[in-house]
DNA sequence: CTGAAAGCGCTTACAG
DNA sequence: CTGAAAGCGCTTACAG
């Protein structure tokens, strides 16, 4: 470490309403209206407290302020983990969402296990306006704690009937079957599945519906591997499926990061050719899956659709307590790239 | 949509620790001290505090203790994009660190124009407890503002004169020397580079210092084109730097990001091969250069000791904010992968 | 439109 | 160890 000066600077207070209030020659209550919308104010009692708000640099404290009781535009984002790619585009679009409509993140992260009540009370603590969880589910005690509270709490990617909580979540079986039906109708004959995590909500939706309709369709799928909606794990599966006497010559994949490495494992480990020899097909439609590398062949989740409902969902709800709950599925569409022919 | 329920539930206060302490028989006094670490307090006065505090599940509120003015455990968090590889795995691992040591992130993104001055203020307004700068460089009045206030600021990626502020970001022109040199020892005799967004504190120093450290090797580099630390980017200047008659028979890039790009160009768009018709080198070392689809030699930029010096450096100002300030430079290595024969 | 006053839920000296 | 009291910086009825 290289030094590069120590002159120490005063810890000065941050100017008060009371001290603007004091300058400005008004009272504090004055001051305090003209930083609230909508409060009466006349203008040149305005221009007087901006003047000298200006002078001191004043801004009001929004602890302060949440603490009268009215808002304090901060809301809890929970996550696990942002470093996967559809997370980590998820948590990006819906912070910039959140900033449109005034309102901070206040990012609280699950454990491991997904546990989401900690986490979320941590955030309750800050008087938080809302709580938008994009990871994991929650229990009926959970979203007990936050509506008691008449705190908004919106999931994404899991569905409830505990009818206390707003949830957005992609039409994972609807996704599902856009890949069976492609399959069902191209030249592959053999198909496999891997699995995502096994405790995910989304999990369950998309690998039913996919088995059901490859089922129906009078092409069952040949084999189920787990994998875990990582790249790591989608590698591992596919050289057990692939080096596999009998390989498939399809694989549906939990999402696009375990299609990645299903990709990889066939082409760099097995030497097989995508889509020729097997076609690779994901989950998601990150940016990534475009890329000429993987050209992945992908269910888009819209990402833009689920975080404008999310947006529109808590504004709704912070604008009136009292309207019904809802669960809004988004819908998926088959992206056709170069992974597979279909 | 699908209306799932519209059962009403009342929205209850949280408890405060007046009732909790009408609950307990003490004074409002006692229950604060319960809550506050170090205080002293009888075991069965305490006892029977934390008896009541559960029966009403109590928490206390953290505005107003933030208000009273000791800590809002709240760390301001700037960042720009968080769709892009590196930046989400730093934010990743930055706010585990900072849930580490009790801190919650509030996350305020600086706008397009990397403009850090609005998001920062905006934080204090928080009063956080600290401001780390991921994105971006700050200007002396920008600095002056959070130090008038006494809150510690830590930039990562930038390195600023303005003795104010903590710095940590990794040596550029050491890992640009690692590049250079290990080409120099090579086969490799044309090498060009892919700048990274001309207007970042890295982008100057890594180019400076390749294109320094070939020219003095006696190979200097053939080409310079512009990048902008993007997939896109890198496609279009590998593109520009492939298909012209002399091309080179090296690339280095200016982010992990640009050299997928130019792997992908050469790969996909114009059948070349890597690293045998043309090498390509990254710099960060993001999860994903180590996939077999890429397999990217590239410089790590050590993210873990990043994050650990950041969280080192807050919680050492938050003990004591006169120690002198310091500029920490991490140390990166080249980490040698199938992209380049070196 | 304006100001005096109460109050949000805590922490922190200050006596005891 | 404990309680009464002041005060953090605001917003919001309430009179005027």
């Amino acid at each position: 470490m290289t030094d590069i000066g120590s002159d120490r600077v005063e810890r000065r207070r941050r100017a008060t309403s009371v001290e603007v209030a004091r300058l400005a020659g008004v009272s504090q209550s004055a001051v305090s209206r003209c930083f609230t919308v909508g409060a009466s104010i006349a203008p040149d009692t305005r221009e007087k407290v901006m003047t000298a708000a200006r002078a001191l640099g004043y801004r009001p404290n929004v602890l302060a302020r949440g603490l009268v009781g009215s808002r304090t535009d901060l809301v809890g984002v929970v996550v696990g983990n942002l470093d996967t790619p559809f997370e980590a585009f998820l948590f990006d679009r819906l912070t910039d969402a959140l900033a449109a409509i005034g309102k901070k993140p206040l990012v609280v992260r699950s454990d491991p296990a997904g546990d989401v009540a900690r986490p979320l009370l941590a955030a309750l603590d800050y008087q938080v306006d809302g709580v938008v969880v994009l990871a994991g589910g929650v229990t009926r005690a959970t979203v007990d704690s936050a509506k008691l509270l008449g705190v908004p709490l919106i999931l994404y990617g899991f569905v409830t009937t505990a009818d206390l909580v707003d949830c957005v979540c992609c039409d994972n079986a609807a996704g599902a079957r856009l890949v069976a039906d492609a399959l069902l109708a191209s030249r592959y004959r053999r198909a496999a599945y891997v699995t995502g995590r096994s405790s995910a909500f989304s999990e369950g939706e998309r690998r039913a519906a996919f088995l059901d309709r490859m089922a129906r369709g009078g092409r069952p799928v040949v084999r189920v591997v787990e994998g875990d909606y990582s790249h790591a794990g989608g590698m591992r599966a596919g050289l057990a499926l692939l080096s596999a006497a009998a390989r498939p010559d399809a694989v549906f994949c939990g999402n696009d990061a375990t299609a990645f490495g299903v990709i990889d494992a066939a082409r760099r480990r097995l030497g097989l050719r995508v889509p020729e020899d097997v076609a690779v097909i994901g989950f998601d439609d990150v940016p990534m899956a475009a890329w000429p590398g993987y050209d992945l062949t992908t269910v888009r989740n819209p990402v833009d659709a689920i975080v404008a409902t999310v947006r529109d969902m808590l504004a709704r709800r912070l604008a009136d307590a009292g309207e019904p709950y809802v669960v809004h599925r988004t819908t998926p569409t088959l992206v056709r790239r170069g992974s597979a022919a279909v």
